[in-house]
DNA sequence: TATTATTATTTTAGGCTTAAAACATTTTCA
DNA sequence: TGAAAATGTTTTAAGCCTAAAATAATAATA
C-alpha cells in the first residue's frame, strides 16, 4: 500500500500558509479551515492504521495459506456468487483496475483456484467461476480471517466500531458526490475528470 | 493499494458459524462477539475510504505533478529533515520495507530530486538529502496535496475528525501492542512473529 | 448493410511493495 | 586480535497495481 507522510503529527505545516492571507485555493472551502490541518491529519492517522492491519493480515495469510490479501477478495467475491462474475464484476466490486483482475485472476486460474470461460451469449465477457478446490481453499481461509480481523479491531468497543463504521459510511457518501469533491482548486490542472479515481 | 472482500455489506456470513455453536477459536476472543462482524464491517469501511481517497490523490498528484504518493511522502520526509535521513530512518518514519525506500529513492535521484551519499561516521548507513530542485518541487506539491486532502474529507464535521482521530489512535494503540493482537488462536500456523508487520 | 460508437477484456510499460538472501561494515567479546 | 553477532543497505524474485493502448465483439445508426 502506500504511505502519505504517515509519520509523526508534524504534518508538514511549514509550506502551507494559511495564518490569515488563506491562499486563493483554500477560499473554495468556504467554513472549514481553523487553519489546524484536521483533515491531514485524520487522513494520515486512517492511512497508518490500514498500513498496519493489512501488513498484519498480509503476513498472517501467507504464513497460514501460502496466500495473499487480493487473492482472499477474489475468492470471496466468486464464492458468494455461484453463477459466477464477469471481469467488469470483479472489477467494479474490488473498485481495482480491470488490468489488475486480469493479472490476479490469472494466477488463480494457474493455481486451480478458478475457471474462466467466454461468455456465450455476449463473446466479449469472460466469467469465472470458483473450482472445488477454490471454494475449499476460500472456506479455509474465510473463519481465520475474520478472526484475525476481529482480534486486530480489539482495541475499540462495539460502540467505538459503530461510530467509525457510520463515519465512513458518511465519507464514503461524501467522496461519492461527483461535486468533485477533491477539486477546491488552486492551479487548474487536472482537467474535470469528473468522479472519484478508477 | 489492497482491498479485501471491499464490497457490499453482506461480509460473508456463510462460512463463518458463529449461531452458538461457537468455533474452538471464536471463544479466544471473549466478551466480544455477538454474531454481527462488527470489526470485519469496520475494516471493509475503512478499506473502502482509504482505497478511494488514496486514487483520488494518486491521479492528482500524476496529472499535477506527473508525481505519486510515495515519492510526495519521501520527499515530505526529507523535507523536514535538512540534516538528511539514512535509508533505515525512511524506512522506519514511512513504514516500508528497506528494499522499497532503496529503489524509490534511487528513482528519485535518477530525477534529481535528491542526493545519496554514505555517512562517513559510519559506511554502512546512506544518507539521503533533498536537492534544491526536490525542495522546490515538494513545496509545489504541498499545499495542493493538503488542499485535495481537505476536500476530499470535507463529508465530515470537525467534531467528526476529531472523533475519526481519536479512534484512529485507540487503534493504532492497541495495534502496537505485543500481545499478539492479530493471533486469536484457531490453527496454530504463523508462529509466533510478536508484534505487528514488518 | 456498412460504418461508427460502445462495451469488455487483455496487453504493455512502468512503478510500488514485500520477504528473503546477499553484502558490507561495525560491534562485541572471548 | 579475531571470530561471531549485530546492524544497515541493496539485490532478487515475485506479485500487485495502474493508465493507456490495443483487441475483440456487440450495438447503433445513417
Amino acid at each position: 500500500m502506500n504511505n502519505d507522510t504517515v509519520n509523526n503529527d508534524t504534518v508538514n505545516n511549514d509550506t502551507v500558509k494559511n495564518r490569515d492571507g488563506r491562499s486563493a485555493a483554500s477560499r473554495e472551502t468556504p467554513q472549514r479551515d481553523a487553519g489546524d490541518k484536521l483533515e491531514l491529519r485524520a487522513w494520515l492517522r486512517l492511512l497508518g492504521v490500514v498500513n498496519r492491519v493489512e501488513g498484519a493480515l498480509r503476513g498472517r495469510l501467507r504464513q497460514a495459506f501460502d496466500s495473499t490479501l487480493p487473492r482472499f477478495d477474489m475468492l470471496a467475491q466468486l464464492e458468494r456468487a455461484p453463477e459466477g462474475l464477469s471481469m467488469g464484476d470483479l472489477s467494479r466490486r474490488l473498485m481495482v483496475s480491470n488490468g489488475n483482475v486480469t493479472g490476479v485472476m490469472a494466477r488463480l486460474e494457474k493455481d486451480g483456484m478458478v475457471r474462466r470461460a467466454p461468455a456465450p451469449a455476449d463473446r466479449r465477457t469472460v466469467k469465472a467461476r470458483l473450482t472445488d478446490r477454490g471454494q475449499k481453499a476460500f472456506r479455509e481461509m474465510a473463519e481465520p480471517h475474520g478472526e484475525w480481523v476481529a482480534a486486530l479491531f480489539c482495541g475499540l468497543s462495539r460502540e467505538e466500531l459503530a461510530t467509525l463504521i457510520a463515519l465512513m459510511d458518511r465519507l464514503r457518501a461524501s467522496l461519492e458526490r461527483p461535486e468533485a469533491p477533491g477539486m477546491a482548486g488552486s492551479n487548474d490542472e487536472t482537467p474535470a475528470e469528473g468522479g472519484l479515481a478508477p
